[in-house]
RNA sequence: UGUCCCAUAGUAUAACGGUAGUACGACAGACUCUGACUCUGUUUGUCGAGGUUCGAAUCCUCGUGGGACAACCA
């Protein structure tokens, strides 16, 4: 502990609260609805929640919010936490909003004998109508006053299942003119008769969010229950059932959730790339589900480093998408082993060399480890990437050309003699003589090139298929735009034939270097030809294109 | 014509009444058998107007701008 991190506003409630006492020990929850797979944004609250908990030495429980039977499914409880246990998290314990269904049952009639509620015979469209807008007060329901005693026994007939969908509701009897609009008697429960994944068919009414999430808290004695912003204006709500009911009082806080550039992160938009084919699923590398990213090769490492270095605020942000790259780039420039891959191959012929021969260079798996070695086959005839070489240089070119001289990777100087084209104009081969005293790691040549290229050996090489992952949008805020899918960028995925160095092991999951081009993780898909999906670029120095 | 939340470089985020700092990005240079990494440097900021104070990014007031709220969704 060297350097002291300035803490967040949520830090420093719970670092208060601590000190004065108000609690001995915090607990936090992370509290998934189970209708969707989780996604970067998740990923903020989780390593905020569990993180808080790991901090200051409470615990964390995960919590599913299934109060919806409708849309939810255990398909979505199981990635959900797959996913978490891959970020690195473990929870205390794990409750379903559902576990609780008794209790609020009883609490719902603790408060209809308070006269704090009842039930309501209006449409769903008539109690729209009463509710009034933001800016005008709403009408009392004709049904606000009936006596306690009918109000239990229709809200027990209501569980009974005595009435059809939508006909009954409880509510809450607190202000129909509360400038609040949660305040102005909110539904508490609604009658559905669906199948609830955990609890079957035993009920048929199910409570609301509100009247769920802060008593669910309040049974688990969570001490601090971390949401976003878009729940501040239920906080008066949260509190006047926890206050009503005389339980534990939980607190709420709000930060702001996380946006990031050329993303979008609402389920909606998210399940429309899905289900209209943009992408090929859920974990799709291009997608910015938790899946989505360990696919594509991010490691959970580089996924809470990046939620630490975002911040928790309570103001609309919009993070750069390249501060994820950046995460992930510096942890694998430590850990993914080198290895040469040309993905736009285009044929080198060293006239010189001896064509029935070849060797095997020395070269490191790693830069900074130079007895970390292993062997790489060469001979005369190797691949070369297309972009290493320019038949008109540009201004400070340092690679091939026409009479240009580099060095191959761990091999030799070459000097580029001539080339060939086809009818169309393409380059066909390269031709280049090798200077054999600038062998590498034996270099007695004297000569010093600026330029070094990557290149695999022709006549042992392995084949396989490279994707290529660029932004899934063309524009920085899809959200904002009329039509997101009208910018779903059509080169964000790009599928290459290449040539990789022979011998190249690879499980999926395995993290690569391919040197000079990017970081590649094996995929899935893998089979006699190896998959590999690039998580991320190299930092581009040199931009040829660009003038200056 | 309501209530609530928010406002610091391009993007995020610190500074808790006392020197506006950090990260990412961008740009420039050094180094380089990865134009990567690393290193060095540069650029750009307290929304506005008043007030309190010896002193305000910080406290107060009023503006301005952005966001949220009218599912039997969460």
């Amino acid at each position: 502990m060297t350097e002291e991190k300035s803490l967040n506003f949520i830090e420093e409630i719970i670092e208060e609260d601590l000190k004065n006492g108000v609690h001995k020990k915090i607990k936090t929850r992370f509290p998934p609805e189970p209708n969707g797979y989780l996604h970067i944004g998740h990923a903020k609250s989780i390593v905020l929640n569990f993180g808080l908990g790991l901090k200051y030495g409470g615990t964390t429980n995960l919590r599913f919010d299934d109060t919806n039977p409708v849309t939810e499914d255990v398909e979505y409880v199981d990635s959900i936490k797959e996913d978490i246990r891959w970020l690195g998290y473990q929870w205390a314990d794990e409750f379903y909003a559902s576990d609780y269904f008794e209790t609020l049952y009883e609490y719902a009639v603790t408060l209809i004998k308070k006269g704090l509620a009842y039930v309501d015979d209006s449409t769903s469209e008539k109690i729209a109508e009463e509710k009034g807008t933001p800016t005008t007060p709403g009408k009392e329901s004709e049904f606000r006053n009936r006596s306690v005693e009918e109000n239990l026994t229709l809200f027990a007939q209501m569980r009974e299942g005595k009435f059809k969908d939508g006909e009954k509701v409880l509510r809450a009897k607190i202000d129909m003119a509360s400038p609040n609009m949660h305040m102005r008697d909110p539904v508490m429960y609604r009658i559905k008769h669906a199948h609830h994944h955990r609890t079957g068919d035993k009920w048929c009414i199910y409570p609301m969010y509100d009247f769920a999430h802060g008593q669910s808290d309040s049974i688990e004695n969570i001490t601090h229950s971390i949401c976003t912003l878009e729940f501040v204006p239920h906080r008066p709500l949260y509190d006047w059932f926890i206050e009503q009911l005389d339980i534990f009082p939980s607190h709420q806080y709000e930060f702001a959730r996380l946006n990031m550039t050329y993303t979008v992160m609402s389920k909606r938009r998210l399940m429309q790339l899905v289900n209209q084919g943009y992408v090929s699923g859920w974990d799709d590398p291009r997608m910015p589900t938790i899946s989505g990213l360990r696919r594509k090769g991010y490691t959970p490492s580089s996924i809470r480093t990046f939620c630490d270095k975002i911040g928790v605020a309570k103001r609309e942000n919009m993070i750069d998408i390249s501060l994820l790259e950046f995460c992930v780039r510096e942890e694998l420039n430590q850990t993914a082993p080198r290895v040469m891959a040309v993905l736009d191959p285009v044929k080198l012929i060293i006239d010189n060399y001896d064509s029935d021969t070849s060797e095997y260079m020395e070269t490191e798996n790693y830069p900074n480890q130079p007895e970390n070695t292993r062997k790489v086959s060469f001979s005369n005839t190797l691949w070369i990437e297309r972009s290493d070489f320019m038949e008109e240089p540009v201004k400070k070119w340092f690679r091939l050309a026409p009479g240009a001289t580099v060095r191959l990777k761990s091999a030799y100087i070459i000097k580029c003699e001539s080339f060939d084209k086809d009818a169309a104009g393409n380059i066909t081969e390269i031709h280049a003589t090798y200077i054999p005293e600038g062998k590498s790691g034996n270099d007695t040549s004297g000569i010093k090139v600026k330029g070094t290229i990557h290149w695999v050996d022709a006549k042992n090489a392995q084949v396989a298929e490279v994707r290529l992952y660029d932004l899934l949008f063309t524009t920085e805020n899809p959200a904002a735009e009329e039509n997101f899918l009208e910018h779903v960028n059509p080169e964000s995925l790009i599928v290459k034939q290449a040539y990789v160095e022979k011998g190249t092991s690879a499980n999926p999951g395995d993290h690569y270097q391919f040197v000079r081009n990017g970081y590649f993780c094996v995929d899935k898909d893998s089979g006699d030809t190896l998959v590999f999906n690039r998580t991320t670029t190299l930092k581009e120095g040199f931009k040829p294109g660009q003038k200056k």
